[in-house]
DNA sequence: CTGTATCCGTGTTGATACTG
DNA sequence: CAGTATCAACACGGATACAG
């Protein structure tokens, strides 16, 4: 049947478009390619360099960490910017509309965690273990606490705080808290999640605490995986 | 068969798994193959067969539909059922934690509906059309209003009723509606997320109303698209 | 009609090597 | 450190053909 097989109509069919006025599949256009929404995570605590999104996300080649980001800033998701001199490097940071993707992040994140096949014992990205305190915090618990922890992982340093029903992050403002927490980010989670008391973790050399230990222990004590399903 | 093929070392190199602990690559694990999350979409009204998940979804092809429906099934997030005789039927429904998914679609679509690429005049389908009424509700201006509205567009028949703040889906009761608007997916637009009011539309022959046209009309201003970025 | 299997052209992914 | 080039493996979608 050599009949010319016609495209239908006037439609040139962009072949890996989803033809589809939903704003679900526009989403997909958007970040659905592999690992785009992980940059996106990655990126929500504040800009990062190539190298550094490279370390976040190990197993990312960096032929496709460059298309990922030229995509991304195509769409509008983020931008390129260059650090004034003398500093100069060139960093990637969320647009408005970029950062109002981290609901997305979060719904993704908080349904995959009840499933069994969740496996911690995985590694962390220091920004993945930041934005799981935001995840899984027990508002009710945490109500009323006012002190700043802050965490240590290799060169990343962040504080978190509890302000009304959700966790403030940010980066770099150590100096500012009542204890410090430093280690692997695995090494904190048996504290975090799980019922490990934080002393213990110290005892065992996995993390170590400047500080006010008694508020970091507190501290820890305010967050839960949720229920697996079954 | 040649064996050759030594997986790399020690690791046997799951070379498309995210080697991730954090929720949102687990997450895409699960659903972030391509239209993994529009065949949960198609499914968040009730369950529905191969062909009708063909029809929702155009382009996808028979063969990918049948490897994405394997890894959900696999994944957990739906079943395969066969409806007892006469039916006798095979349908696809989401698990009470595929179900769960729902915020995710939401989150979605919410976001890139702000985009300017956003373009109402692809098709929709009228899953995605009755769940827009979902995720477009302005809660203010619809408290209070009781009745039902029908929609059919083809083979399909939905309900819509608001109920604090949420719109409540239903397939397949159009008997108990107030009103039932007749149309193609795309022919309500205008008058649910623009400005056109419904009897210009059953003027123009668009859409029919069978019912109290006035419940109709209220009903359909109570959404609108969110604004747009910049 | 429902679903699966297979071939094929093309696009995407990821490992490695390479350039500024 | 930041990216590009190249290449092999795989995923996607179209078009079948085929089984119940």
């Amino acid at each position: 049947m050599e009949l010319e097989n016609v495209t239908d109509e006037a439609t040139p069919a962009p072949r890996r478009r989803y033809d589809d006025a939903c704003g679900t599949a526009l989403a997909l256009e958007f970040v659905g390619e592999r690992r785009a929404l992980l940059i996106i995570r990655e990126l929500l605590l504040g800009p990062r360099r190539f190298g550094e999104l490279r370390a976040g996300l190990r197993g990312l080649s960096a032929n496709v960490l460059t298309q990922r980001l030229q995509s991304l800033e195509a769409s509008g998701v983020l931008t390129r910017e260059t650090l004034p001199p003398p500093a100069n490097v060139q960093v990637y940071a969320l647009t408005p509309w970029g950062k109002e993707a981290e609901p997305i992040v979060m719904a993704l994140g908080r349904w995959a965690l009840r499933s069994p096949a969740h496996d911690p014992s995985r590694p962390f990205s220091p920004v993945s273990l930041m934005l799981a305190l935001r995840m899984m915090l027990l508002p009710d618990r945490a109500r009323g606490f006012t002190a700043t922890i802050g965490f240590r992982m290799g060169k990343e340093g962040y504080t978190a705080q509890i302000d009304k029903d959700r966790v403030l992050l940010d980066r770099s403002a150590l100096d500012r808290a009542d204890a410090v927490l430093t280690g692997d980010p695995n090494a904190f989670l048996p504290a975090l999640f799980g019922t490990t008391p934080l002393p213990d973790l110290v005892a065992r050399g996995r993390v170590t605490v400047d500080g006010d230990l008694a508020l970091a222990t507190e501290f820890c004590t305010f967050f839960a995986l949720p229920p697996k399903i079954g």
